[in-house]
DNA sequence: ATAGGGTTAG
């Protein structure tokens, strides 16, 4: 009897010191060791529920070991030990053990506590529909689910619901039920209308009214119920709701500001996010890292640099103590502001003193390297990133394509796949992107498919990057299809179909898509004036051309830039209306610069304007001296001329400034009606030769019966000196004839890919079946006659 | 309950 008592005594004092064992007591953890230690050598054994209590200090202390150390000692556990240790097996995300305990357990032994424990096992997993099959399971079981049981199962449901019906079901078991008071219960409820709001095939307007009513019949409601709300206006793109119902909280609570100013910041509102947080400031609401990363990324994305590092210094004047997850999130975003600026190198200098870095600081990294076009640097940053996502990946990749490494790009993309990354529709736009640069039209298709396969279909970024392929492969019509399908289409969307029609020479086509689209109410931007300024250029519109020139800053309000300025200047040069570009370049705001005398230089050599050449290209030899294409377009203005002793004088003085020619094409006109592309001339010193040659030609065609406006193209297919691929074409000069319908950039590109894969007689295969014209391609005395995809081959004399 | 990397058009 004494006995008994003194084990009485002594488990209510171990009962109490465990009482002081509060998970969020530092000491907790070596406390509850002590005390156990202390049982131990005193030969107490625990039972019941100081057991039970030790069990579940130990788990809630990261000290899981000894927690399943003690149940697995127990010859029969009760329900609340294995209700705990189901719990702590969930804590640790080891829902196997948890569900083993579970299933172990006999049907008659299990309540309703043991139930929530194991929803709430597969919520806090994020395995939602697991936990809504359990809570069908417990019902059918006829087990009563209580209000914990509906908090733990509809924010199960938050996780996976796509349907209306699913959370109308719910919240009819819940009014059922009578936990329709529970304010944990509603709360939960609202973010399950919520979130399937946010779903994209269900009505968010109705299911979001629904979270509403919810709300206003709540008897009682809790921060969480508004955050919930307002978080719920802002992921459904309601800003101005979700702006009245902060207005109308009493208490000022940060988290609701913070994700209202998220809210602004992704809707690219940055004034407004903005000035939220000087209000905050004024009001004195707590700022966490939450509102510091967001009114970071704000300044970074709106361009404001001083101001986002004012942000900072105020952070680190104020904050005592950053801890490491603070920092970490908020350096990220500084890492962001400075690249976006323009500070590439301070940014990697952020980067590398950060005491934590995660992937996302990796990314932004790579991002700021691949956006400033400093390749190598992204390369070797790329190759020393340990772990790698399907966003760093999707970065790389379409930063190879847009520097013009669109092999590269390819290889990545495939490499990609192999290490198990499915690709999102960001990287298929990145390697259709490569397709578009190397001009492969097969590869671009295969893509295509592989995006339709893997349901991209209706993705605007690869949709657009689709245009773009077709465009510069020479399939037009392909490019309309994709733009006349696409669900959604955006401004991006425009330019590409624009500049796909003007680049093939389809001026009035595009401008009457330009047309239409101002029609539609969609303005146009700097890029659309490009595009429709070049589109002006190719087709001859001056009168158009110069109308929208001054529209841009007349009817917009966008400052013309020198890019602008050169498409005009190009467009009056190659009418012949010198004298009025001299008055434009004249009343710029700026000193013109290198693409302006371009621009004047290729007029003069199309119309044979010596003085004016001249005086562009001097002028163009002391800006970039070294740029190749001013040599070239001199040599042929004077090859125009038929001045071949001034050419070799240019030859010359390349050769001796020690201008590389770098591989590519060039044009001249013969008797104003031929075009000659040239692909890298510098295996013919003697140019002149090469000209005669042409000339040759041109009256060879003309007693073959040609039209005289035919262009073609010569190709040098020895000039490839880092290839191996001779091919049987290799050693003589190639004339293909018929590429009108081709833009001169495919043509380049088509032809130097081909060569590269020393796949010459596809190359032009390709093109005759592309271009849908006939390609003759001399071949010393042979010709091989290509059309709609064939060849012949012959005797040329 | 809130945050921090990406894409496409010239």
């Amino acid at each position: 009897m004494k006995n008994a008592n003194s084990i009485r005594t002594i488990a209510n004092r171990y009962a109490s010191q465990l009482q002081l064992c509060d998970p969020k007591n530092p000491i907790a953890s070596s406390l509850s060791r002590t005390v156990h230690a202390h049982m131990i050598s005193s030969g107490f054994k625990p039972r019941g529920h100081i057991l039970n209590r030790l069990i579940d200090v130990y788990s809630k202390t990261s000290k899981l070991i000894y927690a399943r150390q003690l149940f697995d000692e127990i010859p029969q556990p009760d329900i609340v030990s294995r209700t705990t240790l189901i719990a702590a097996h969930s804590a640790s995300g080891n829902l196997k053990l948890a569900r083993d305990i579970f299933s172990k357990t006999p049907l008659q032994m299990r309540d309703t506590v043991f139930y929530n424990a194991m929803i709430t096992a597969y919520s806090h997993n994020n395995d939602g529909h697991a936990a809504v099959e359990l809570f069908c399971d417990m019902r059918r079981d006829n087990f009563k689910p209580d209000n914990f049981t509906f908090t733990s199962v509809l924010s199960a449901l938050a996780l996976v619901v796509g349907e209306e019906k699913q959370c109308m079901q719910m919240h009819c078991a819940v009014v059922k039920s009578g936990t329709g008071l529970f304010t944990s219960v509603l709360n939960a409820l609202i973010s399950v209308y919520v979130k399937c709001a946010s779903s994209p095939f269900v009505s968010s307007r109705s299911l979001i009214g629904a979270a509403r009513r919810v709300f206003d019949d709540m008897p009682k409601r809790d921060e969480l119920s508004w955050t919930t709300m307002i978080t719920g206006y802002v992921k459904n793109d309601d800003l101005e709701a979700a702006r009245e119902f902060l207005d109308g909280m009493n208490e000022k609570l940060g988290v609701a500001w913070n994700a209202l100013i998220s809210g602004y910041v992704h809707h690219d509102f940055y004034q407004e996010a903005l000035e939220m947080f000087r209000k905050m400031l004024m009001l004195g609401i707590q700022l966490d890292e939450f509102t510091y990363t967001s009114v970071i990324s704000a300044c970074a994305s709106a361009g404001l640099f001083q101001l986002g590092k004012q942000v900072h210094a105020y952070l680190l004047r104020t904050e005592a103590k950053p801890t490491l997850d603070f920092s970490l999130s908020v350096n990220n975003a500084l890492l962001t502001l400075y690249w976006k600026c323009g500070k590439i190198d301070e940014a990697r200098v952020i980067f590398n003193q950060m005491p934590v870095r995660d992937l996302v600081s990796w990314n932004a990294i790579l991002s700021a390297y691949v956006s400033a076009g400093r390749i190598d640097e992204a390369k070797s940053f790329f190759g020393e990133m340990r772990e790698r996502n399907l966003l760093t990946w999707t970065v790389m990749i379409s930063g190879l394509a847009q520097n013009g490494f669109g092999e590269d790009g390819l290889k990545l993309f495939s490499q990609m796949r192999l290490e198990g990354f499915e690709p999102c529709d960001y990287a298929f736009a990145g390697a259709i992107t490569s397709c578009a640069t190397l001009g492969v039209l097969g590869n671009g298709r295969q893509l295509h498919a592989q995006l339709v396969k893997s349901g991209y279909e209706s993705s605007l970024s690869a949709g657009n990057a689709l245009i773009t392929m077709y465009a510069r492969c020479g399939v037009v019509e392909a490019a309309s299809c994709v733009f006349y399908t696409m669900p959604n289409v955006d401004p991006v969307s425009w330019n590409a179909m624009i500049a796909a029609l003007g680049q093939h020479g389809d001026g009035v086509q595009a401008i009457e898509l330009y047309e239409r689209m101002l029609k539609k109410g969609i303005l146009p931007d700097r890029i659309t004036f490009l595009t429709v300024l070049s589109a002006c250029s190719h087709a001859g519109l001056v009168e158009e051309g110069r109308r929208y020139f001054d529209s841009m800053h007349g009817l917009y309000g966008i400052t013309p830039g020198e890019d602008h300025y050169a498409r005009f200047i190009d467009l009056l040069c190659r009418a012949g209306k010198f004298s009025e570009a001299k008055d434009v370049i004249e009343s710029m705001p700026f000193k013109p610069g290198a693409p302006i005398w371009e621009a004047l230089l290729a007029g003069c050599r199309i119309h044979g304007n010596m003085d004016s050449g001249i005086q562009a290209a001097e002028q163009l030899f002391q800006l970039i001296p070294q740029h190749d294409g001013t040599y070239v377009l001199l040599s042929n203005m004077y090859a125009t001329l038929g001045r071949w002793d001034d050419v070799a004088k240019v030859r010359k003085l390349m050769r001796d400034r020690g201008v590389k020619k770098e591989p590519g094409c060039s044009w001249i006109e013969v008797e104003n009606k031929v075009h000659v592309f040239l692909v890298d001339d510098t295996v013919h010193p003697e140019v002149q030769a090469v000209y005669e040659y042409l000339e040759q030609l041109v009256l060879e065609m003309r007693k073959l019966g040609y039209a005289p406006d035919t262009k073609f193209v010569l190709h040098d297919m020895e000039s490839d000196q880092k290839e191996h691929a001779l091919s049987t074409h290799s050693e003589k000069l190639a004339v293909a004839f018929g590429l009108m319908k081709l833009p001169h950039g495919v043509t380049i590109r088509v032809l130097k890919n081909l060569r590269i894969c020393g796949d010459c007689h596809n190359a032009f295969k390709f093109m005759s079946k592309v271009a849908g014209r006939e390609i003759v391609v001399r071949d010393g005395k042979r010709f091989h006659h290509f059309r709609n995809g064939e060849c012949s081959c012959g005797d040329y004399w």
